[in-house]
DNA sequence: GTCTATACGGGGATAGAC
DNA sequence: GTCTATCCCCGTATAGAC
């Protein structure tokens, strides 16, 4: 696109490099100051170049944005189907789900993908049609598991599965607003404490009303 | 501070009824369009002025920015204690915790209710913290509410209750971002099924992993 | 009280030198 | 490839007329 004759070492340009290094940057900003009041000028300066330079390998601010909340998607995408690969294909699951939404907490505190998820609605339609499929398919890793835990009779009947997921998840985007890391619990214990609540219930049954 | 002669008309200057379009029209647009975005040239139009104008009622964006905030944390505290005086004081602590968690979803899906409580976190700090308060004290009433069922022996045991409560309400937070009010559930569906998994819990004893 | 006009700053984006 | 310089728009806020 930009240059025609690439002197290639070991396969990457000097541009693919310094691109890499704005796309790398631009997410650590996001991570620290979320996903507005950064600028193209706090870009520049965290990579040691002035804001004019970045237009000779993006088109516009949104382009990076876009390209770094794809890798964000992608990357817990990643996350998570390496801590289901990791509980093993054979086992529960009802132990797949609690490695998941595990691996989706630890993403979420992490890397702030809360503030990447609100940030997608935000973004020109276009370009969030595209964000909400990837959504999309990340949460069907979910429903998934919660499909195949109900055709295996794990489930208690009555429930909406979509409606659990969506909850369930949203408790764990959540987190990220009231976690604090010098405290006492881990993102582990938060989802076991999640997985406690809905493997078994917080209510006594002889108590419900 | 702005008039020293007040001519009343039932006990409302013209000022003070600006002002209170001000503040209503600001409201509406935080819920229409989220916190961000709302500019003071909208604020103006839609209150059918001109945005210098503004400054006669109020001292700063920020200023109007934070009323409506209070406004709101204060309405979403009263609908919630209106809703558990409702259910009453002689009802069992998860009735009304259904209660509480019910009109809290009912406000969060009515008033944009996350957006505003990310917003407190961008304010100075001197706000903040007044907005900090606020929310801990309106966190305080359903931390109560579970305090209340274990002391009576309602609950299992083994749970954290500070996160059990964080979790919870950042799950019905979060339905903002994903409630469509033209599909199928209502908000009194999503809290009950909250509650199903809350109370009895979602997977059955003997699938238990 | 509300207006018009304007100052001031910041952010995205472009042109052209090097 | 990166720089400097600059444009343009938009947002908050102020001054002073009406």
């Amino acid at each position: 696109m930009q240059q025609l004759v690439k002197a290639r070492k070991n396969g990457a340009t000097k541009a693919d490099k310094t691109k890499a290094r704005l796309i790398e940057v631009t997410k650590r900003l996001i991570q620290e100051h979320g996903s507005d009041r950064i600028t193209l000028r706090s870009i520049a300066a965290s990579a040691r170049m002035k804001a004019g330079s970045i237009y000779y390998h993006f088109n516009s601010k949104d382009e990076i944005i876009r390209t770094v909340l794809e890798s964000g998607v992608g990357g817990a995408r990643r996350a998570v189907l390496q801590a289901i690969d990791e509980a093993g294909a054979d086992s529960s699951p009802l132990v797949r789900l609690r490695a998941a939404l595990g691996a989706h907490l630890e993403y979420t505190i992490q890397e702030h993908f809360s503030s990447r998820l609100k940030a997608v609605r935000r973004l020109p339609k276009r370009l969030r049609d595209h964000h909400m499929k990837q959504e999309r398919e990340y949460a069907a890793i979910f429903a998934d598991l919660l499909q195949e835990a109900h055709r295996k009779g794990m489930l208690r009947s009555g429930f909406n599965l979509s409606v659990v997921r969506m909850l369930s998840m949203g408790a764990l985007t959540w987190v990220a607003e009231w976690y604090d890391p010098n405290g006492p619990m881990t993102p582990a214990d938060i989802a076991d404490e999640l997985m406690r609540i809905l493997g078994g219930g917080l209510v006594r049954q002889s108590s419900k009303p």
